[in-house]
DNA sequence: ACGCAAATGCAAATCATTTGCATCTAAATT
DNA sequence: AATTTAGATGCAAATGATTTGCATTTGCGT
């Protein structure tokens, strides 16, 4: 994504378009990985960037509220991660071997929505979805 | 369940048996509801059973750790929630409106991890399904 | 360039949870 | 039944992620 279209995006949305909010966008942009606030921070300060962490979850914040960025939890894990908002439905794939968060762009829930809301009178207005196991690597390794 | 039962899960699973341990599973294992650490604290106190509140969260861990209890997250709310372990699987129905969270007892996911283990090569251990949306009352004060 | 609302830095607060340590208790042993 | 001891509990303090109050700075419309 372009620098220019990443301000637009900050602009659109009606916000102040400041260094580091292009940054954090420009550096979850790029990965398809969840990042932790603090892991924001360290990359950040890797490339000299000086951010101040309670900036860094005010921003984070604000991008959430415009849907710019998602925030995802995972069981299990205390602190919540982020990840470019791409508008593509998806779900994650967790390994507990090595933590690594793989991303699923198909979906296994839509139909069965249709029955729950004729089931349950409830208005579903979204789900989640995680899976867990071991990936290939760490399969091998459990022995 | 008897206190009987409830004791002998205790000792069965290498435990001490406690009266706190007992208080505990007993509050959850009458209530389908998922209650917080706290909330256990504030429901014991109202029965005047004076325990710690860090006596609270060790009781927790151990017995979620011998799966007499499990420990459920909640998408956007950062404290964990507990509920008795009755060996069967589900997943919850979660009102954005009142916070009110619904087991549900049918999974819609069981022919889906076939698919995804062939495709992927995890192995899945697991998975966790939440739905969010608004229950009949609440969809009513929505207007 | 000027002014103001919004953004940031910094330090302190908050909230859920965990931990260290002294004391107590369940239950195994004598 | 008294003794022993590992495990359980209470209490206060620590922790870790996140939030907040307030002074200062910055983006951007005028």
């Amino acid at each position: 994504m372009t620098k220019e279209r990443m301000v637009n995006r900050i602009i659109g949305a009606g916000l102040k378009n400041t260094k580091y909010r292009v940054n954090i966008i420009e550096m979850l942009s790029k990965t398809d990985e969840l990042v932790s606030a603090q892991e924001i921070y360290n990359r950040l300060l890797k490339k000299s960037i000086f951010i101040n962490l309670s900036t860094v979850y005010r921003t984070l914040d604000i991008l959430v509220d415009n849907k710019i960025l998602n925030r995802v939890t995972i069981e299990g894990e205390k602190q919540s991660f982020y990840e470019y908002n791409r508008d593509i439905h998806h779900h994650f794939l967790i390994c507990r071997g090595c933590n690594k968060i793989i991303p699923i762009y198909d979906c296994p829930l839509e139909d069965y929505e249709q029955k729950l809301k004729s089931e349950s009178g409830f208005v579903i207005t979204g789900h989640r979805v995680e899976f867990y196991g071991y990936c290939d690597e760490c399969r091998k390794n459990l022995i």
